[in-house]
RNA sequence: CGGGGUGUAGCUCAGACUGGUAGAGCACUGCCUUCGGGAGGCAGGGGCCGGAGGUUCAAAUCCUCUCACCCCGACCA
């Protein structure tokens, strides 16, 4: 490609909007452009990034058998309405009308359109296992979209869904797509960890989630430094504190605390240690208990864990705090003043905290704290189950090593369904038996416009984007310079060029008449990952410079055989 | 959904408080010089100041409404 036949149009400056690198280098680079909020135009440029990323998943995934398919993006309600997500997938779901007033909903995913696929045309265990996946453009109208094409509304995504005869054959295509994932990322130049993850409301009974490692990540993910396990924060079992609680060293003292009404608060006023207060958090019980709300007491230093909370059998699903005034009706006090000392309602302590002794927690009298709580002697001992956040330093689940924290950026998420949709919609084989078998199903996704910004997020630096060579737009930037006035520069590049294209290399010719330093800023800006600077000087000494897009220095070579000694240094892919 | 902020040239932003002929830098067009790390000069093109209504002799500026976008939050007491 000739630079002044492809639309490149990078800026010096940085669009205010953007908050994070990968935004703000995709936006300079020319990569992208917004229409409106969460939705972005892919420019030429951008377009081939977005397509190295498809191609790596198609290859991988095509290699491992999979057969792909294109469905429609618009689906009609009344499909949403037989498997229940028309009102149980909640604001994310774009509902849109025809001109008739019949009702649709732009695809967030496909579970409905190929379980009805499945439905329509699988007759036999015969044909079965079979995985289908698609590579399209998604909507989920998101709360709050942001980071640019991280977290777009509109997103290009390969979903992939699997039929079986049972559960053993989903289990073992689930952990073939595992591999499959973890080729595509390696393939990608990503680093990345597979996770344990919640499978959440879908159910089912495993769930992975692929986690590109960056700070800029919204997701935390817990991992052992002593052994392969890792997890969502969501996922990740706190461990059983490994000690017994203290026999009672201090009276039991109300005070009063009108200035606190936060855990820092009361931490900074009176000198006391994090780990000696109690956070008390009211949730709505589940239908049918004693009381309507529940206390959930976690030390002042840890946080809730509410995918932990919600499994519990006296919480309501899904998780809801109570209101302030709901918190005044049922005990008498505000939130900020509330403790397990006289506490009208039943109670579920953390862990941790039944092992502590000497402890602060509020009154339940608005503007007083209790000092010196002990169990047993001024509060009956709570039930107690895993309710917080692992943190740092924890003991990993597995008894191997510590838990360190990491952010992450989710690329994949691969499911076992079950038979949920296959049995709302009564997707059944004959099997062996001669008997129906609503056939148990995977799901396995790779968010692929997510990708480009996680590599990036991954690959730059002070002056642009570093792509890995298998995600680059173009492999090799051919720099000549001040070719307007020499003939001989001009030579040598087109020589070069002609001999990269006939090679099969992708190459850009920066044949546009322009200052050497707008050159040498745009190539490195985009990311390109193979320089190659052509000048008189070069010719003079028949050696040209190169340089690789993170390397500090130049290399020389041949100015003769140069084509070859580019195509030596290409990543073999 | 709640709170905050911003809408002025393609981009980044002044101008608004204190109403009086719409600005800068970058980008773009032409010419000249320069040109191996985002050149300089000269001359240009480009804006119903997000939209509607109001106040006023006069509104980018003041008032009301509205739309869009961005950020924070959505119950960790």
């Amino acid at each position: 490609m000739r630079a002044s036949k492809f639309h490149l149009f990078t800026t010096r400056e940085t669009p205010a909007d953007a908050e994070i690198v990968s935004h703000q280098l995709m936006l300079r680079a020319g990569m992208i452009r917004k229409l409106t909020a969460g939705i972005y135009t892919w420019t030429p440029l951008g377009w081939r990034v977005l397509r190295k990323v498809e191609n790596i998943v198609r290859q991988e995934m095509d290699r491992a058998g999979y057969l792909e398919m294109l469905m429609p993006a618009v689906q009609p309600a009344e499909l949403w309405r037989e498997t229940g997500r028309w009102d149980d997938f909640g604001g994310q779901l774009l509902k849109i009308q025809d001109r008739g007033g019949r009702e649709y909903v732009f695809g967030p995913t496909h579970e409905e359109v190929i379980t009805d696929l499945a439905r329509n045309e699988l007759r036999s265990y015969k044909q079965l296992p079979v995985t289908f996946y698609q590579i399209q453009t998604k909507f989920r109208d998101e709360i709050r979209p942001r980071f640019g094409v991280m977290r777009a509304r509109e997103f290009l995504m390969k979903d992939a869904y699997s039929f079986h005869i049972d559960a053993a054959s989903l289990e073992s295509t689930y952990w073939e797509m595992y591999e499959v994932y973890s080729r595509i990322f390696t393939r990608a130049g990503l680093t990345f960890r597979a996770v344990r993850a919640d499978s959440g409301a879908i159910g089912g009974s495993a769930s992975h989630e692929f986690h590109v490692l960056a700070d800029s990540g919204e997701d935390l993910i817990a991992f052992s430094t002593g052994s392969d396990f890792a997890a969502n924060i969501e996922l990740a079992e706190a461990p059983l504190p490994g000690i017994t609680r203290p026999e009672p060293a201090s009276e039991l003292q109300l005070v009063d605390t009108p200035q606190a009404h936060t855990i820092d608060e009361l931490v900074s006023q009176f000198d006391v240690p994090i780990e000696k207060t109690i956070k008390t958090l009211i949730v709505e019980a589940a239908p049918g208990a004693d009381s309507a709300f529940v206390a959930l007491l976690v030390r002042g230093d840890h946080s809730l864990n509410e995918a932990k909370a919600v499994k519990l059998s006296s919480v309501a699903s899904p998780l809801r705090f109570a209101t302030e005034e709901e918190i005044r009706a049922a005990i008498g006090a505000g939130p900020g003043s509330l403790g397990p000392v006289k506490l009208p309602i039943p109670c579920i302590a953390d862990h941790t905290v039944r092992v502590m002794a000497d402890f602060v927690a509020g009154a339940n009298i608005d503007g007083k704290h209790y000092f010196g709580i002990n169990w047993d002697r001024d509060a009956t001992a709570p039930a107690h189950a895993d309710l917080r956040k692992v943190v740092d330093g924890d003991a990993s689940p597995d008894g191997k090593g510590k838990i360190k924290l990491a952010r992450g950026i989710e690329v994949g998420h691969i499911f076992q369904l079950g038979t949920k949709y296959s049995q709302a919609l009564n997707a059944v084989v004959l099997g062996e038996d001669g008997k129906a078998h609503a056939m148990p199903m995977g799901c396995y996704g790779i968010g692929v416009s997510r990708i480009v910004a996680a590599a990036i997020e991954q690959n730059h630096d002070q002056r642009g984007i570093c792509w890995p060579e298998p995600l680059a737009p173009f492999q090799v930037a051919l720099l000549p310079m001040n070719a307007r006035k020499s003939h001989r520069v001009r030579e040598a590049a087109e020589k070069i060029y002609a001999e990269l294209l006939a090679a099969g290399v992708e190459t850009l010719l920066d044949d546009r008449d322009i200052r050497p330093g707008v050159m040498f800023n745009d190539m490195e800006l985009i990311g390109i990952p193979h320089r190659v600077v052509i000048g008189e000087r070069g010719i003079d000494s028949n050696e040209l410079e190169y340089r690789y897009r993170t390397a500090a220095e130049n290399e020389v070579i041949p100015l003769e055989g140069a084509a070859d000694a580019i195509l030596g240094r290409l990543a073999k892919t």
